[in-house]
DNA sequence: CTGGGTCAGTTAAACGTTTAAGCGAGGTGG
DNA sequence: CCACCTCGCTTAAACGTTTAACTGACCCAG
């Protein structure tokens, strides 16, 4: 590989030039600027990005790490989310480095790991938590993060989420205007903060619709097919005027146990229960039947958190800092063909 | 962040002593050993990657760009895939960079760039194709890299690949051994390689079951759910005799085409009309009925891959260059209970 | 004619490592 | 007793960039 020496020697200049005419920075003469370039394209020379680091202090590498799911799981948005993140940092002339996120036990150690060696600029943190670790640590490094996903409200830093709330909000609306009035919900534990913005969502929509949510239909679970499997066929043996019409789940995947559950029982998902999904998986539009669920924009999402990002890493202030992003409700048979009053 | 300068100054020795000590080269004494230890300790001192890149003229980065899928389709490998790779290589102290592949047409420029600058030291290259563009760049340009598939015979260049054949010859055997004998197979363009190999697989094992093939019955469709579709409700349409029992399809995603297509025309999936998927996608078992399907070894093929290629990386000669991993059936209802006798 | 300013370029230090070469001190074999 | 080796450590160069500081050459105003 040609060096920034070979140029200098081959154009009859000193490194320095070669190095001025490639940032357009410092007073160069058209004619040398001229021969310069053309040994640049002749060598096929390109600068050494792990020697411009050094000199920057700089790695120009944005670290993300996922947590990955149980094999029979699936994460409807991690490639999506990688793609356009990495196709955001591109434009910036930045990369992407992945790396797997092991016990949330010694991930501090991890995070400390890359920062110590400079391996990354910034972070994106996505999966967050209330009182997430990571993001404890990074605030007191003072390292740069973005993060999917807000955490403690007492702390101030960057994040980009998606509005769960506002996404339950669509989901009940849309079936209280098939005249639902038994709408469930399966959601998360407690310990998962975006399961309790998305649960608070259909409380609210639930409460300005006037209608009462009988405490069997609001049941917290594992994202876990089998469990909401289970969950279900409890709710179809409620009593009639108990028993759910619909049921908004908080992933594709528990919407797709609820499908199930309801099929085998003989209950036709679509016209005697309305499920709606998260996520919208690809998955969703192929199921039978069709799946209703909300969109995320992810690649929005990716595109915004690496802009934030490398903004912040130049030592520009964020404006806005926080972005809240709203999903987009995707209706699919799954409630079409239902309708809710007895 | 402490300098390897902060620590020789702390601990009173000079900088190479401080570097010695940390790669337990030279010939250092015990109690300077242990008096530099406990200062990068009490400093929290990290050797800076960049530096140590710069010096050793290598990144250990390793590159990996896959091609999105469509918004409607599933890439149900690709995380599975990255996070085994990123796991195999912090191993060995590497990490991997991701980065999109926009059109297959300017491709070799990115990796161009990516060789140039110096940014990875190796590459793997997933989907690949005969003649690829990206294989005959790193070989003439004699840089590392390790290809997740074969490619043109006459190139030598180290691979790991899933054996699509060995796959399409188990699926078929299952179907056999449930006395179907109309098997039909759903397969990619002539163009590509993998698909190639599989249908090679299945007509190996229909000749060996001595089982007639009739044209039909192979279709080359782009991996497309609607075209599984169509291509389905032809081959329901023919006269019994020639009416497929079976069908094979190369992924997933075309064999849920293929059960919807069938369920939509009355065709009891598992029971009339056993399918078989490839790639064992999560919502496989998930599915109504749960698809049959092979499932790849995804994380061997990832820890392989970049076992192989940090060996390359550091000059070792493989042995072996070339690895071929079988894929398993992982056999559920959509071939349980079919029989394919009449 | 001189002092100062601009222009076009060079020199050299710095970024944080590794490592070849050098150098005393102490030990050992002849 | 001297030559030579080993041990434990230091010095300094090198990796490939950027950039502050310097240097001439030239021009222009006073």
């Amino acid at each position: 590989m040609p060096t920034i020496k070979d140029v200098a020697k081959d154009a009859g200049v000193s490194i320095a030039t070669v190095s001025y005419v490639l940032n357009d920075s410092g007073a160069v003469g058209d004619d040398t600027r001229q021969r310069v370039l053309q040994t640049v394209q002749k060598l096929g020379y390109r600068p050494s990005v792990i020697a411009k680091g050094l000199q920057a202090r700089k790695s120009r590498m944005i670290g993300y790490s996922w947590r990955p799911v149980p094999p029979d799981q699936f994460n409807p948005i991690l490639e999506k989310f990688i793609h356009s993140m990495a196709e955001a940092a591109a434009r910036h002339d930045y990369h992407v480095l992945t790396f797997p996120c092991p016990d949330p036990h010694d991930e501090v150690d991890v995070y400390r790991e890359m920062v110590g060696s400079g391996r990354v600029d910034g972070f994106v943190l996505p999966n967050t938590n209330l009182n997430d670790r990571r993001i404890r640590y990074l605030l007191d490094e003072g390292f740069p993060f973005i993060a999917f996903g807000r955490s403690n409200l007492e702390w101030d830093f960057p994040w980009v989420d998606v509005d769960g709330a506002d996404g339950l909000q669509q989901a009940v609306n849309h079936l209280v205007e098939l005249d639902h009035q038994n709408i469930a919900c399966l959601a998360w534990p407690e310990a998962s903060l975006t399961g309790q913005y998305r649960l608070d969502g259909y409380q609210a929509a639930m409460a300005s619709a006037a209608l009462p949510v009988d405490p069997a239909w609001v049941i917290r679970i594992q994202n876990d097919y089998q469990h909401a499997y289970r969950v279900t066929q409890i709710w179809l043996h409620l009593p009639p005027d108990r028993r759910p019409t619909a049921v908004v789940a908080l992933t594709d995947l528990m919407a797709i146990g609820v499908i199930n559950a309801a099929t085998d029982a003989g209950v036709t998902v679509g016209q005697d229960l309305a499920v709606v999904g998260f996520d919208d998986a690809p998955i969703a539009g192929y199921l039978r039947p069709s799946l209703t669920s909300l969109r995320q924009p992810i690649a929005e999402v990716g595109e915004r958190v690496v802009t934030m990002l490398i903004d912040l890493v130049r030592g520009e202030t964020l404006s806005p800092a926080q972005v809240l992003l709203r999903p987009r409700l995707i209706v699919r048979d799954s409630t079409r063909l239902s309708h809710g009053l007895k």
